[in-house]
RNA sequence: GCCGGCGUAGCUCAGCGGCAGAGCGGCUGAUUCGUAAUCAGUAGGUCGGUGGUUCAAAUCCACUCGCCGGCUCCA
C-alpha cells in the first residue's frame, strides 16, 4: 500500500500499519516525536491502524496540527492531577477548544485560583513522569460496569448516549493510574506535554443545560511551542487592557452607575461627541442609500406587545409594565411594531415600495443580571435599526443593497475583516416555505453577486425568518457580531400588512429588519477595543491641543485654537493650567489626542505650531495653515492620524 | 438566573479583631519651564448596604445590592 508523503516521495506499508510504526520506520527521532498524523488532511491518532492509501503526514510535538491533540491529552493531565490533589472528584467532560482547553469536575472542594499552584505542580509531576498514554478499547457493557464501579456517573450517562446511538464498543485512554473514556486523539506520552498553563475556574452546567447540576469548570492552555504560549499570554494582557470598561471613563468617554441602575450608559461630553459624529455619519450615508428616517415613542399599550407576539415570546426580556388608567404601557424592547403602526397609517400601493425606514431607536431589554458586560450588553441601547418593506421582486436588490451600505460603513470605521453568516429556516418556524425558499434564495443571491465568503448555518435562523448576520474582526483577531439583515414573516402576517398591487388585489410585503453597527453602544466598545481608545482623527472626541510651553504664550495659543476652531476641528487650548510642557504633552498622550501643538516663543515669533502626534513623532514646526489644511484632509479620509 | 471570586478616598491598592493608610489625581502656593509626570503644603472615608457575634468589627457570620470570570440566554 502507498502513502504519498509531504515531500513528494512514497512509502510503501502493509495494510493495518499503526501511524506510530510508520513513523518509527522513518527514524527514531520522528518516532519519539509523533503524536498523530493526517491521511488526507483527516486526523489521526498514532494508535490508528492506517487501513487505505492517501497523502500522509506525520504530525509532530512541534506541529502546528498537534495543538488539538496536545491540549486534549493536557485536559486529561490536568483531570488527574486535580484527582491527586483532591478527593471525591467526579470527571464530566474535558475537551480541547479554540483558546485550550477545559474539563468539568463535580467535586466537594470548591477550586479557586488559590489552588492553581497545587494543581499545576501535580501537572509537572506527571509530565516529568513521561507516563505512555495508552489506548484500549471495551465492549458496552463492561465499560459500564467500570465507569459504574468507579463512581463516574456523568461518564455512565455519555455512555449511555453512545449505546443509544448503537456504539458496541467504546475506547479508553490510561495513563499511570489515571483513566478516561475517551474517543482521542492523544499524544503518546504525558512528556510531549511542555508549555501548558491555568487559566481560570468558572462554573457550568453539566451538559450546557441550566436545569442540570451546576459542575466546576477550569480552564487551561497548551501549545507546541514556549513562544505561543508566552504570545498567547501576552495577548490576554493586551485584551485586558484594551477593555472598553476601563478605558471608557478613564477617557471620560461614559461611565455607568450601577446603584442608579445596571447596564445603562452616562455618555459624558467626551463620549456624547463621537457617538454625535458616528450618528451624523450614519445618517448621510442612509441619506445617500435611498433611506427617510422616522422616529417613534419609547412605551406601547400591551394591546400591541400581544399582538406582535412578545409578551408571549419575549416577556421577560421586557422590563415589567407601568399602569395609566387601567392600561399596562412597556417600554419598547424593539422598534419594529412601531414602525408597523406607521405602514399601517394609511393603504400603500406597490408603486410607493420599497420602503425603507430607518430610526436610531433606543431600547431597553431586561437582561438576565449575569450577562451583562459593559457597552456591549446593556440594558438600555439604539439600535442604528430600519425596517424595509418591499415586493418579492424588488427583495434581492434590497438585500444587495444593504449589505453594500453595510460594508461602506463599517469599512469607514476601519474594519475591512469580516466572517458572514446565512441562516436557514429552524424546525419551529412560522411563515409559508415558498417565502422561506424565496428569502432565503434573495439572501443567498445577494452574497453570490456582490462575490463575499459565507458560512451557511442550516436551521440556525431565527424562527420568523432567515438572515444573514455579519462578525467583523477587531486588531486583536477578535470577532463581534454587529449587523444583522433578518426577514420578518411574524409581524407582517400578525398585523396583517398589505399593500395593493398592479392586480389591483392585496398582497403582504416582504419585511427586512436590519441593523449595520448592531447597536450604538455595542459599537462604540468594539470601536473602543479596536483602537485601544487612540481613534482615527474624524472619532476623536478631541482633535487637537494647543501646549503653550509657558503661561507667556497663553494668549499666542487660545489664538491658535480659534483659528483651528473655526475651521471645524475640535480643539483645545491648554492655558489654564501652566505646567510645564513635558507634563502638558504626558497629559495629552494619555488623553490619546491625535494631535498636539507646542506653541512658545519661536512659533509666536513666526506664526507656526509645533506638531507633535500621539504616535511620540515630533514633526516640528509648521506654518498653522498648513496644520489646519493636513488635519482637515486626514478628518476627511476618516486617516488613523 | 446559576457557580466561583471580589467590593476600603475620584483611581490603583495596602491594612484582615484594638486610633482609617499609601501612591496617583484634586485643591492652595511657589516655580516660567521646549516634546511622557517640577517642588512644597493641604483637603478628601457611613471601609457597598442591613442585621448579627464581640468589651471592641473594615477585619468574623448571615442576608442583600453591585462588579468581575464563566455557564445559560442573546426574540
Amino acid at each position: 500500500m502507498q502513502l504519498e508523503l509531504p515531500d513528494g516521495d512514497s512509502i510503501d506499508v502493509e495494510q493495518g500499519t499503526r501511524v506510530i510504526d510508520v513513523a518509527y520506520d522513518i527514524g527514531k527521532g520522528l518516532g519519539d516525536a509523533t503524536v498523530g498524523a493526517t491521511l488526507d488532511g483527516e486526523l489521526m491518532d498514532l494508535r490508528d491502524e492506517i487501513t487505505r492509501e492517501g497523502t500522509f503526514e506525520i504530525i509532530t510535538v512541534d506541529s502546528p496540527q498537534a495543538l488539538e491533540i496536545t491540549r486534549h491529552t493536557a485536559a486529561h493531565v490536568m483531570a488527574q492531577a486535580v484527582k491527586g490533589v483532591f478527593d471525591d472528584v467526579e470527571l464530566a467532560i474535558g475537551p480541547a477548544i479554540d483558546d485550550g482547553f477545559y474539563y468539568d469536575f463535580d467535586m466537594g472542594h470548591s477550586l479557586s485560583e488559590e489552588d492553581f499552584d497545587a494543581i499545576k505542580e501535580e501537572m509537572e509531576n506527571i509530565v516529568e513522569s513521561d507516563y505512555d498514554v495508552e489506548r484500549y478499547s471495551m465492549p458496552i457493557d463492561e465499560a459500564r460496569e467500570y465507569l459504574e464501579e468507579q463512581g463516574e456517573e456523568y461518564k455512565v450517562e455519555l455512555l449511555e448516549e453512545f449505546e443509544e446511538e448503537g456504539e458496541t464498543e467504546l475506547t479508553f485512554y490510561r495513563q499511570d493510574g489515571f483513566t478516561d473514556l475517551c474517543r482521542g486523539p492523544h499524544l503518546q506520552s504525558t512528556g510531549q506535554l511542555k508549555h501548558f498553563d491555568l487559566l481560570d475556574v468558572a462554573g457550568a452546567y453539566w451538559r450546557g443545560d441550566e436545569d442540570n447540576k451546576m459542575l466546576q469548570r477550569l480552564y487551561g492552555t497548551a501549545f507546541t511551542s514556549q513562544k505561543d504560549l508566552e504570545e498567547f499570554i501576552t495577548r490576554r494582557k493586551e485584551a485586558k487592557e484594551r477593555d472598553h470598561r476601563r478605558l471608557g471613563p478613564e477617557l471620560d468617554l461614559f461611565t455607568f452607575h450601577p446603584e442608579v441602575g445596571p447596564g445603562l450608559v452616562y455618555w459624558h461630553p467626551k463620549g456624547a461627541e463621537m457617538l454625535n459624529v458616528i450618528k451624523d455619519f450614519w445618517r448621510e450615508k442612509h441619506r445617500e442609500a435611498g433611506y427617510d428616517f422616522v422616529s417613534t415613542p419609547h412605551i406601547g399599550k400591551s394591546d400591541l406587545w400581544q399582538k406582535s407576539g412578545h409578551l408571549d415570546y419575549f416577556r421577560e426580556d421586557m422590563f415589567p409594565p407601568m399602569e395609566e388608567e387601567n392600561q399596562e404601557y412597556f417600554i419598547k424592547p424593539m422598534n419594529c411594531p412601531f414602525h408597523i403602526q406607521i405602514y399601517q397609517s394609511r393603504t400603500r400601493s406597490y408603486r410607493a415600495l420599497p420602503l425603507r425606514w430607518a430610526e436610531l431607536g433606543t431600547v431597553y431589554r431586561h437582561e438576565r443580571s449575569g450577562v451583562l458586560h459593559g457597552l456591549l450588553r446593556a440594558r438600555g441601547f439604539t439600535q442604528d435599526d430600519a425596517h424595509i418593506f418591499a415586493t418579492p421582486d424588488q427583495v434581492k436588490d434590497e438585500i444587495i443593497g444593504v449589505i453594500d451600505l453595510t460594508f461602506d460603513i463599517l469599512s469607514a470605521f476601519g474594519f475591512d475583516d469580516y466572517e458572514i453568516a446565512l441562516s436557514t429556516k429552524p424546525e419551529k418556524s412560522v411563515g409559508e416555505q415558498g417565502k422561506w425558499d424565496k428569502a432565503t434564495e434573495s439572501l443567498r443571491q445577494a452574497l453570490e453577486e456582490l462575490d463575499l465568503d459565507y458560512e451557511v448555518e442550516e436551521g440556525e435562523g431565527a424562527f420568523y425568518g432567515p438572515k444573514i448576520d455579519v462578525h467583523l474582526e477587531d486588531a486583536l483577531g477578535r470577532l463581534w457580531q454587529t449587523t444583522t439583515v433578518q426577514f420578518d414573516f411574524n409581524l407582517p402576517e400578525r398585523f396583517g400588512i398589505t399593500y395593493t398591487g398592479s392586480d389591483g388585489r392585496e398582497h403582504q410585503p416582504y419585511m427586512v429588519h436590519r441593523a449595520i453597527l448592531g447597536t450604538l453602544e455595542r459599537f462604540f466598545g468594539i470601536l473602543v477595543e479596536h483602537y485601544k481608545g487612540a481613534f482615527p482623527v474624524w472619532l476623536s472626541p478631541l482633535q487637537a491641543v494647543v501646549l503653550p510651553v509657558t503661561a507667556d504664550n497663553n494668549e499666542y495659543a487660545e489664538g491658535v485654537a480659534e483659528k483651528i476652531s473655526d475651521a471645524g476641528i475640535r480643539v483645545e487650548a491648554r492655558t489654564d493650567q501652566d505646567e510645564q510642557l513635558s507634563r502638558q504633552i504626558h497629559e495629552a498622550q494619555l488623553e490619546k489626542i491625535p494631535y498636539m501643538l507646542v506653541v512658545g516663543d519661536n512659533e509666536e515669533g513666526t506664526g507656526e505650531v509645533s506638531l507633535r502626534l500621539r504616535t511620540e513623532e515630533d514633526l516640528g514646526p509648521r506654518p498653522l495653515d498648513e496644520f489646519i489644511e493636513f488635519a482637515k484632509d486626514k478628518i476627511d479620509e476618516k486617516a488613523l492620524l
